[in-house]
DNA sequence: CAGTGGTCTAGACCACCAA
DNA sequence: TGGTGGTCTAGACCACTGC
């Protein structure tokens, strides 16, 4: 080996051991494992510049090209952003030139200021069994709870929980998220270093009981839709489990499919 | 121009106009335009493979690695599926080998066999204003309406209607549409020509009224999910208008985040 | 075995940005 | 003006499929 691809000599051939499943893996994911496992470690913060595909590609020893389809698989996943001219840059939850990222609930019509935050609730409870699942923790472990309502020009619209793992997000109050602007997973990147990656979403559609028309100002009964959502950081590790609830009343849930 | 790039002499190089936006056009850009318009013109049918790579580069005088970035592309947005070793060819929603394409209702727990159809309407009718300005109608056009109720292991889950250009859609009956096996979108492909590409979906909570709980077996006022779905061929056009209620006692929309 | 898509390289040049 | 990402080429070789 090492002779038909020079410059990969020091890097795995990945065919090695020669089980059932050959397992080949180009040089373009291996250099992707590479960059991934540095954004993992924090070499580079989220909004930073990462070096320059020059740089990488001398670093890993290894073409531009090479380098390049490694890049553009990470932003093909928006874990990193290119700009032209300036540089390829870790993706964040702050700054992110339109809204939230992860909210796909939009008004029927027009546009919207932003929203109105109001924590009802933050408090340090022990998981139950499928909050224990979701987050891949044990029954009992701790686990943080918070619940809020956010508002669009005065009307209540979204009622949530969510669930974080108590170790990681140890010192969470529910002063710290109301004082906060901007996304709460801005919040997560700079007071946890927790980066989410992607999530999974549920949607149901439910029944509002007494509390929560209450809270949401509509009827008991009235039809919510019901967002059961989790979220992911790098390797797949779940981090947040959030459950919301959303009037559709004036809003409603856009998904574009391809 | 024509010495730096010799081989696109031919060409546009779309900068001869000096207007506000020069709107530069890479190569491979305008070579998936011209992919897309043979696609279009169903010089290569669903499921057939396109000319391979080497013969593209040949046809549009370019080198390969230029037709592989519009393939890449085209691709990347479901209009063309590759496969190493045999060719790349036509999307198509029969044999697409994972169930239905643009359906992203799922059961809660386990697999399921496939869904019974029963058309209960499809009747010719006109345009309302809603329908035509979805579709690009006008008010009053000829428009199709198509009523079923979908069920999986017995259980109606699903009632959807359906809104169809007339004239597309001519000789389009409830007998074909019930004798039809597989997704409607391969009838459409089959008998119509008529690919659906994209789509865009909005989700709301709403109550079932009293025939639509009896079609699904629910109770009056029973919190149903309802998914309004327009979908696009070619060139952005709507051809179809789709208003699905979902039942989500044991099903659940699912949708991933990245 | 030939043909297809997939990977990798090396080098040239272009578009964009900032200083 | 120099650096960054973006495009394009040409050629070599690899992995997969089917005859």
């Amino acid at each position: 080996m090492a002779t038909s691809t020079p410059s990969s000599a020091d890097l795995a051939t990945a065919d090695q051991a020669p089980s059932a499943t050959p397992a080949f893996s180009p040089l373009y994911q291996q250099i992707k494992g590479l960059i991934l496992q540095s954004l993992e470690a924090g070499e580079w913060k989220p909004g930073e510049a990462i070096p320059s595909e020059m740089d990488l590609a001398a670093r890993f020893r290894v073409s531009q090209g090479t380098v390049r389809k490694a890049i553009d698989e990470l932003a093909a996943e928006n874990l990193v952003v290119r700009r032209q001219g300036k540089g390829t840059f870790v993706a964040t939850h702050s700054e992110q030139h339109v809204r939230y990222r992860f909210l796909k609930l939009v008004p029927d019509s027009g546009d919207e200021g932003p929203a109105q935050r109001s924590i009802l609730d933050c408090r340090r409870l022990r998981a139950s069994a499928e909050v224990a699942r979701s987050l891949a923790l044990r029954t009992g472990d701790p686990v943080l709870q918070v619940r809020r309502v956010l508002s669009f020009g005065g009307v209540p619209t979204i009622l949530e929980d969510m669930w974080l793992p108590g170790n990681t997000f140890k010192g969470l109050t529910a002063e710290q998220m109301a004082a906060h602007q901007g996304p709460t997973y801005a919040l997560f990147e700079l007071e946890f270093g927790v980066r989410m990656v992607r999530a999974e979403e549920k949607i149901r559609a439910v029944a509002a009981d007494a509390q929560q028309a209450q809270l949401l100002a509509v009827d008991e009964g009235a039809p919510l839709l019901s967002v059961e959502r989790l979220s992911y950081t790098y390797n797949d590790v779940p981090m947040e489990l959030r459950r919301g609830l959303y009037r559709t009343d004036t809003h409603h849930y856009r998904n574009d499919l391809s």
